[in-house]
DNA sequence: TTTTCAACAACAAACGTTTGTGCAATCGTT
DNA sequence: AACGATTGCACAAACGTTTGTTGTTGAAAA
């Protein structure tokens, strides 16, 4: 069944293609009695415009491109909601991509983004991202690039991230407020900017209050870097009445084993910050830096749109994060 | 910065159009040094085909739909690096989109997967969808579906679920095998055909065993239907030593009850629907029945792609789930 | 009546590719 | 040497839209 086009309606109605398709976008230069006529014959014969030759014509693409490096469960679909939720007003589709936390990967979708002519790619770049060369070509062709979440500072391209260091920091500060000494911090992998960061905030926290630590205090856990057995260990070795977690995803593997060896709920404070889910799943509840997956998609998309607009200033946004203070942490 | 087309790099070689074009696609007609000049040329100049222009001319898209209802975070994201896996070594491009649950917005992105002239869809319906009438446009259109996870059974549309009805029986099953006679059974919303079919096997297995129960075992808990209250006070006034839930998602949901009434782990055994990821977060650990989104995503999108390379047979296939036994349950 | 000017619609080109066809040069065969 | 077959490329059309330009009306202004 061939699909009804312009040029079929144009027969239907002896009118001219370039009259359907000025009747449809409403332009001036139709009647009112034709554009009806119009309209009516495409719903009769549900004509569908074809993007492809849409876009062809009008050299764009109607597409926004999000590239993820990987699916993580704690925190993506929160953060493609935020992203949809501008989106889908928009008049834009998304094309979503997977660099799987590779560089060449990441290059490549770039390259592809190209050949779609995207008008705008949002972006949580790879662990293995160290710098925005890569982006450059987007840029050189008009196609404005906004970070997310993982992000690489540059004063060529808009970021849109949380404080990580002050979000570290008060969560840290809820410990030592509540009178906590041996807080052990839980991190991800350190070549990250946002463990970086964090990890900054938790020790400026520390050293503001006088309260020494060592580097023994600090655990990286990242991929299968360490495992269980070796996190056990650790537990019970370290003496702490505290952890602060630098997300919900860390402090959900760590859990089981507090619970195995005893330390949580009775024996151990606990903060982490977290995008307000998790917190909630556990009991007692978690006492959290609640920061949201969605505000940052949902900026991060409304700043890409502003770009594409035309509205060429580079920003560096940083959505506010809040004390959310629950059970787990105690006198 | 104007990007370099096929017209260009025939000027640049004085070659025809046409030449560059097979040259580039290895078409036999081209001589060895043509194409390598040509190919040279094309990375020299980082010549990028103009993907709208090639499908626009070759009527078709290169990409898949995605359909989702919602952002759910137990399941979606294995769901998605599933179909990605597949998809990615396949040359399409995913381009996705969210119902939210309203059949509505169902049809008007099916419409717009029409205008996109999108290759396949992979569909998990709304919570308000019915019926797959409004697939037929797609079917019409020669565009495959595959409906995955959250289906409506049709002779005329393939689907990829786990069997329900098996994986709640198993279950059920395992709890009974364990002497557990009182099982309360935790389900989410009763209209989707996946509720009906875990009821089943729950009801069907407690039946086998002769074991009686009332619908005061059941709890239906979706959207905001039940609050944690109300919940609260059910899990009170109800005698039970073993829970059955649905799946991971109603677990999460229900734990922290579990916990703040002493229920879990010291009185109650625990089994749940899961995709393995949620019971080692817990400790102890819980008891599944393991069924993988990973899988589904995957078998769905081969499926798909088988039917666009033209395999016409619908199917309903069924990821086989396996009891990972482990400590929630005890004697 | 003639001129002017809207209002409306037709015409035609263009977007970058792919692909069916045509054609010259070369090759292999007798 | 003459012929057909093959090789390697050029030519041109086409895909469905949009959009700049041109043309035709009919009515208002002169």
């Amino acid at each position: 069944m061939k699909r009804t086009g312009i040029k079929d309606l144009a027969k239907l109605l002896s009118l001219n293609p370039s009259t359907i398709s000025r009747a449809l976008s409403d332009h001036p230069d139709i009647s009112p009695e034709t554009k009806s006529r119009v309209k009516k014959a495409a719903i009769e014969f549900n004509y569908l415009p074809n993007l492809h030759a849409r876009y062809f014509r009008q050299k764009n693409s109607g597409l926004i491109a999000l590239i993820l490096p990987e699916f993580n469960m704690f925190f993506i679909p929160e953060l493609m909601e935020g992203i949809n939720s501008v989106i889908v007003n928009s008049g834009y589709s998304m094309i979503i991509f997977f660099s799987d936390n590779s560089i060449e990967r990441e290059k490549e979708i770039i390259s592809h983004c190209l050949s779609w002519v995207v008008e705008g790619v949002l972006i949580s770049v790879s662990e293995n991202t160290f710098d925005c060369d890569h982006f450059y070509v987007l840029k050189n062709a008009g196609i404005p690039v906004v970070m997310l979440d993982k992000v690489i500072f540059s004063p060529e391209f808009t970021s849109v991230t949380i404080d990580d260091k002050v979000a570290a920091f008060n969560g840290t500060k809820h410990l030592i407020d509540n009178d906590k000494q041996n807080i052990l911090g839980i991190f991800g992998n350190p070549r990250l900017e946002i463990t970086k960061n964090r990890l900054a905030g938790f020790k400026e926290c520390l050293s503001n209050h006088h309260i020494l630590h060592s580097d023994y205090d600090i655990v990286y856990l990242y991929h299968d870097f360490m495992n269980t057995d070796v996190l056990e260990e650790k537990l019970r070795k370290t003496p702490f009445d505290a952890v602060f977690f630098m997300s919900d995803e860390l402090f959900m593997t760590v859990y089981p084993t507090l619970l195995k060896l005893n330390l949580f709920p009775e024996k151990t404070s606990i903060v982490a910050i977290s995008d307000g889910k998790m917190p909630y799943q556990i009991y007692p509840r978690i006492s959290h830096i609640k920061h949201s997956g969605f505000e940052i998609g949902k900026t991060a998309a409304e700043a890409l749109l502003r770009r594409m607009q035309g509205v060429s200033e580079i920003q560096h946004i940083e959505i506010e994060t809040t004390l959310v203070s629950l059970e787990s942490v105690f006198i």
